[in-house]
DNA sequence: CTGAAAGCGCTAACAT
DNA sequence: ATGTTAGCGCTTTCAG
């Protein structure tokens, strides 16, 4: 009876492993892992050579353990399914490629408790720092934020009083805005058509811009439709249907993000509406999924590649303006008209 | 003149320092706040209290070092950008919710090389398991995950050697339904538009399986036209626009993906072609979104969510079979034809 | 139910 | 340029 080919057990390699094989010591091995100039060329390339063959893989738990450094970036953001926040990962992904820190990613589901879950997750890995997004966070992650001694960017609105550092823009100044584009083209009786979410902060915000910014024109929001889960596109189709129907004299639809603008766009275009003669239209976001549409839906770029990278580039600390900490940074959002607002 | 209040140099708190606030060791402390049953109403009261007002947030890296377990689980998808990987996510999130694993996301923009590194980093937190897209990786990737020692899930594709378990589709077999279908509706000259990318290997897979099966029908792809970047949804537009022009006796489009099929169906209905009649049109993913188009693009649906929830839930080893490792699941994809081929 | 001792695998700091 | 020593903050194991 042949003893069968055992898997051996497969306790990891370590160090030790790695020293025993080329002859030199932990130590040394450990400042060639660790790239550092400090080794000659020779004992290099036995180490490497040895680790190789091995398949060595460091332990970073033990590494950080001893240096009290860790590489990781932690980056919460409410959701990955609608388009916007995959950008902003992307950005703080390419922002942070040199710079030997890694972003870990971390969903709340808009969820204020779930944030606050993912929050000491994360902390108790003790990443270099931590990108999280909006202002609004519980009394109990405020605090983690606070004691957690990292430099701490909060993302994509900047309507509040940041903990450390914050990126991004007015959520209610671009509310403002699409109301003095809104009125200066002469339309009248608006529809806000959004989401349900009640911790979909910056949604309100800009609600609450256009709100106020109407009202300094003598006009306001005369319908409102919410949704919320199942295929935003197809969403944005039946609330514009639905509120065309129940308020026929409406003439501009604004929509809380370019995804459901977009299901009614199609709708409006199918149904032959005079847009944006007739009907005008606006979404939120300038997500690059606007581009293939019939007609060009108006609305306002939230900056999200660039926030992205902005907020990373200040937890490397690459900004340049040499402050440590407490960066205020309020981009200015774009409005674009679009082919569905029409000219003055 | 008096010392402004100095925000203390914030040595983060320690099990000690939880210790000596409640007068209880620091081993019944960390039992305390591993929820472990084997400490006394009282003394956990004490212990939880004084945790909270210093607000405590434990070590898991001085933890995971001590005990050898970390509950992090590695998840390497090729793109976020997409609306397919982040369903896949969300179906891991869901599963690992409560099982006390957590899942760590990473990038690899379609490069092997930047899978490799990924997972290189990944792989030296000494995870509990790991998912990964794909069945193709670098041989360096491939030793790595083999020596890793823990449990590891190719997903998405079940057209090839597996490392230890898959769960996926077949997308060789798509590519041949798709076939069967578009032969069976008396289509005859097929063109084909998908992505440049060479590391696609799904996509690549599912062109093949088409290719196969057009053939037994004595049909052939007859144009292609590929893109890389930019709005996938204008990409389509283009291509479409291009082929068509190109090659106008075409009268089937397989997209190897949705939204840029979604963007041909927009092209090809606002040119008034006659869909499905005269021209068939198919996609690949059975994205959601896809609800909210004039018309229903067909499709083939590849259960995304349910492979995230599959493969983590081999992880978590919550699956039924009672086997350990080496897990095979081939998902079955459901053609959904839509409204865009036409009745045999 | 609670505590004391040992050590996880690595790196900082100090020799040499 | 390389080696030695002493922990990092927790959990395991074993004793009370």
């Amino acid at each position: 009876m042949t003893q069968p080919r055992q898997p051996e057990p497969r306790r990891p390699l370590t160090l030790r492993d790695v020293s025993e094989a080329c002859g030199v010591s932990e130590m040394t091995v450990s400042r060639v892992l660790r790239n550092r100039e400090d080794v000659s060329p020779a004992t290099r390339e036995k180490v490497l050579a040895a680790a190789r063959t091995l398949g060595y893989v460091p332990n970073k738990i033990a590494g950080g353990l001893a240096s009290q450094r860790v590489n990781l970036v932690a980056v919460i953001v409410p959701s990955l399914s609608n388009m916007v926040f995959p950008e902003v990962l992307a950005g703080i992904s390419a922002a942070l490629e040199d710079t030997g820190l890694q972003p870990v990613f971390g969903v709340t589901n808009y969820s204020a408790e779930k944030e606050e879950n993912v929050l000491y997750e994360m902390l108790s890995w003790r990443p270099s720092g931590a990108i999280i997004a909006g202002l609004e966070h519980t009394d109990a992650a405020r605090a983690m934020l606070e004691n957690a001694g990292i430099p701490i960017v909060e993302i994509m609105d900047s309507d509040g009083e940041p903990i450390d550092s914050v990126v991004g823009i007015s959520h209610r100044a671009a509310g403002r805005q699409m109301a003095e584009a809104i009125a200066a083209a002469g339309y009248k009786r608006i529809g806000f058509l959004g989401t349900k979410m009640a911790d979909d902060h910056r949604a309100k915000k800009r609600l609450q811009g256009l709100t106020e910014g109407l009202a300094e024109h003598g006009l306001e929001v005369v319908d409102t439709e919410l949704y919320s889960g199942g295929s935003a596109l197809k969403k944005g189709r039946e609330m514009t249907e639905a509120m065309l129907a129940r308020s026929p004299n409406i003439d501009f639809l604004y929509y809380s993000n370019d995804m459901i603008g977009a299901g009614g766009l199609l709708y409006c275009l199918e149904k032959g509406y005079d847009i944006p003669g007739k009907l005008g239209m606006a979404g939120f976001n300038g997500v690059e999924f606007l581009d293939g549409l019939p007609m060009r839906l108006a609305t306002i770029d939230a900056c999200r590649r660039e926030i992205g990278e902005m907020a990373a580039n200040i937890i490397a600390g690459k900004d340049t303006s040499g402050v440590i900490g407490g960066h205020r940074v309020e981009l200015t959002p774009r409005l674009e008209t679009g082919d569905t607002i029409r000219k003055a």
